[in-house]
DNA sequence: GATGAATGAGTTTTCATTCAT
DNA sequence: GATGAATGAAAACTCATTCAT
């Protein structure tokens, strides 16, 4: 009458991973605020399920980013060692970049002050600012980096700039992060006026 | 007869500079998306009130903030002579990044990409394009600039950065607009990589 | 400081009539539901000045319309010692017809059962009615029409007729009203039925 | 399962109905612009319900009616063949009379120029126009009516003609109706007026 | 008398969320 | 576990009406 719970519980696992799949494309169509029930019809389930198993929005939110999350947060440990800090640094925030302007809206999400997003803040930050952090941190033993800068402050930076719009796009924000990270490298006057 | 026309011209006036006050507010609170009724409420006004002065959430939008676009824009006449222009640069910047800082929200406003907020962008960019980018000319022109630099990136790039959220305030942005404009006084590598 | 009464009372007709003739105008395009703001922006008055001269709508509709409902009445009374009554009541006809043709949207306010238009309705059967009924006695006198033929019936059926609408102009009406009438001159069976 | 889904199915299905019914009424006491919520009210469901089996208000409109235009055309087929076309022609003018003083407001509703309501124009005209066409082309052929009488124009003044209020009630509108199609058996003078 | 600013009730519409099946 | 019907709070917007000047 129905099938063992063995393929059951497959069944609901390929039931998140379509909802995961779904959301992960509205929310590069309509961001993370995108209305519940879209989500449910892309993946062809019922509104019910999406609820079933993601009860709130943040947790949908959150587990849809935490793969590429952590995979961002890997490319950082392999970077770790690099001979050349301040390149690998470089190298890892073209990653950054790319992972943020390719979840369109998700730059967007991480400087709303929804409640319901803290989750997601907390996910960026508990995961990549110690990863981050560790690059960071050899760069400025090597003096290739200002130790002002601080791995959150960064962060929350670049992450603003993948903040896409019309006349701004991918390119322009990766041209602007490298820009701010060549401003990283050397230590500021206090008033940030520009040296003649 | 003039005298009871003009108070009470004079009180819609007052009306109408309530309202700004009360929006400003509001839009620090909750963005330039926060209910009408709630602006009304902080003016202590009626809800068609608002509808009278200001019909669409545009208008309201651009009133509340014109005023600012513009001293800052003749800021940047004020500065367009100096003999130091990379430095009238960020000190422009300064002013700009206050200018977005202290509107909370204006920075988010200006990256949403919701119709009824076009004509925001309109005033930003019409405004403030032209007079950073004679600013940029100046500095480019003195070398202290690289000419790669557009003034309509740039500002986009800096209204992001001064999207503030927990952790990342006022100084923060301005710290990170300032090594932005450092990174821009020289030409950047095609593919962005910091030089050892 | 003041004109004189005398003239501050013509002032007042002058400002009357202008509302009349704005009215008039605006009912043809919008209908008598039209916002009274629309009127008083036609007359070029506040708003006010309407509300003073016809606190209701109702009293605006009537005023508008009693001028011509008089001239048609008078028509009825012109008409009335017409030794061919059947070819009078149809001359008058296509002048009722016309009055309410070209006053767009009077039709579908007659039929409106809105009671602030109660007033109108009143306005058109009383001084109306007894016009065209005075036809119809004569006509019904000389046999060239159903005694069973009631002007008020008649009167509103032809109010219908004359609701315009795409595909159905001044022109259909008019031949529409035209068939009704010859419909009249005989007796009807009880059943409707048109005999072979 | 089967039966779960079903009788889900069944409720909304029920819900559905209730809100047709519901609609009806509410639609023949206030029209077919009555407010949303009190059809909602009526059927004793929430707003929402209404929108989700209704998106539009002319969608929830067409559905009301549908069903009885349907049937209204299926009888003009039933009398398509018969032998006396006059006689049909009157009957079926009488069941179309019927359909259109039962549901009160509709003829109202069909003269009404709102957009929203296009979709009922057409439901009308596509369906009952061809309808009316045929039988009135076989009583044309016949010579029991004047060819210049087109089905558009008629069906527009009958649905006018069934617009009641008060002191014109169902058996006038059935009486006026008869008498005009009395007036449509012959051909009518260019100028409208009756032969004395 | 004239004005028009202010008011707020009334409607439409959208969606997050619940829950019976 | 899955479903989707139902709900109703929230927000936008319109306009008739009042009233202080």
């Amino acid at each position: 009458m129905s099938r063992s719970a063995g393929s059951r519980a497959a069944g609901a696992e390929r039931t998140r991973q379509s909802l995961l799949a779904a959301a992960a494309q509205v929310f590069v169509e309509q961001g993370v605020q995108a209305p519940i029930r879209d989500i449910a019809g892309r993946a062809g389930v019922g509104l019910g399920t999406v609820y079933r198993h993601f009860p709130t929005r943040a947790e949908l939110v959150v587990a849809v980013y935490r793969h590429q999350v952590d995979e961002c947060a890997r490319l950082a440990t392999d970077l770790a060692g690099s001979p050349r800090p301040g390149e690998a640094l470089s190298r890892w925030m073209d990653a950054f970049v790319e992972f943020l302007v390719t979840k369109h809206g998700l730059g967007a999400a991480l400087q709303s002050e929804d409640p319901s997003l803290q989750s997601l803040h907390s996910l960026m930050l508990d995961t990549l600012v110690p990863a981050c952090a560790s690059l960071l941190d050899a760069a400025t033993a090597r003096g290739e980096l200002d130790p002002d800068v601080t791995a959150y402050t960064l962060m929350r930076a670049v992450g603003n700039l993948c903040i896409l719009g019309p006349g701004y796009d991918r390119e322009h924000a990766r041209a602007m992060v490298a820009r701010l990270l060549a401003g990283c490298r050397t230590t500021m006057p206090p008033d940030g006026l520009v040296a003649a």
